[in-house]
DNA sequence: CATAATTAGTTTCTTAGGAAACTATATTCT
DNA sequence: AGAATATAGTTTCCTAAGAAACTAATTATG
């Protein structure tokens, strides 16, 4: 019962995940289209909303996006007003970004378009499943398998 | 015990697919560029391996790409000689995608490679767990949540 | 049968992210 | 202290995808 080597796409947990994340997150896109932000945005300024004032590298680090990505979507969201860069006393070469009034105010309205995208795809699944299923990605995550992936 | 409307990033599973399949398809991009391919054209080369020839719009449909997407990676794949456009006899406005021999023999390596991105992130999880996942995602494709996505 | 509507695919424009080069500041080493 | 190195962030260049406009061919309609 010898595997074949072109093992079909569909085998693979890695092109699951990624159908559906695309899709998860497409449909959430354009969601939060309606109100001018991106899906990264929200992801940004959620993290700011609960982490007042950090590092753009932190952020970078934290979401797993390169600093020339952090970089210019904090642009993005300063010209919209949604963050501000505040000086950071004693390193002149950083700074940090901190989430507006304006931003604060957003981030439950975003928070309730990103439940209702939840609940369309996931809604159907058993508490329990969705639980189960977080934990096993979360748990990836832990492993620092990221990290460590040899790049052949 | 309401909950908070600005509900936690990490609540929701959303999130946790999104970060763990960026970082799955990074990595197995990072492995496939040694080959000279992309994941998106690694995918269209195993749909057609086991597809035979196909029209453009019935990759699309069934990757979930839109057709101009589609055009362009045939367009790149074509250059590459990994496949070619075979006329479709009866309707002039269409055409067939095949994959060559060339783009044939490069699959099973390309699949080796898939296998072992898969192992470094999934290897750890119980077949079952695996399993498991997989068919709540094949579900929610099945679903077809996506078809019905309102915009708003 | 001629014209309208539809369908297949392509192209243009725009957006977003990664890689790597680059600038400015800070730290380390001797 | 002075030179080499490292670090924070930005910028440039490139790639890839989506949306919508577009072209060509086909089917439906009056």
């Amino acid at each position: 019962m010898a595997k074949d080597a072109a093992n079909g796409l569909e085998a693979h947990l890695g092109y699951w995940l990624r159908y559906v994340s695309n899709h998860v997150s497409h449909a959430f896109a354009a969601k939060l289209a309606g109100r001018g932000v991106t899906v990264a945005e929200w992801v940004v300024l959620r993290q700011l909303y609960d982490d007042g004032a950090v590092a753009p590298s932190y952020l970078a680090d934290r979401l797993g996006m390169t600093r020339g990505a952090i970089s210019k979507l904090a642009e993005r969201l300063a010209l919209k007003s949604l963050i501000a860069r505040k000086d950071s006393r004693g390193d002149r070469r950083s700074h940090l970004l901190e989430i507006t009034n304006a931003g604060r105010a957003l981030v439950p309205e975003l928070a309730a378009l990103a439940d209702r995208n939840e609940e369309e795809f996931f809604g159907h699944l058993s508490p329990r499943a969705r639980k189960e299923i977080a934990d096993i990605m979360m748990e990836i995550v832990r492993r620092g398998a990221f990290r460590s992936v040899p790049v052949d």
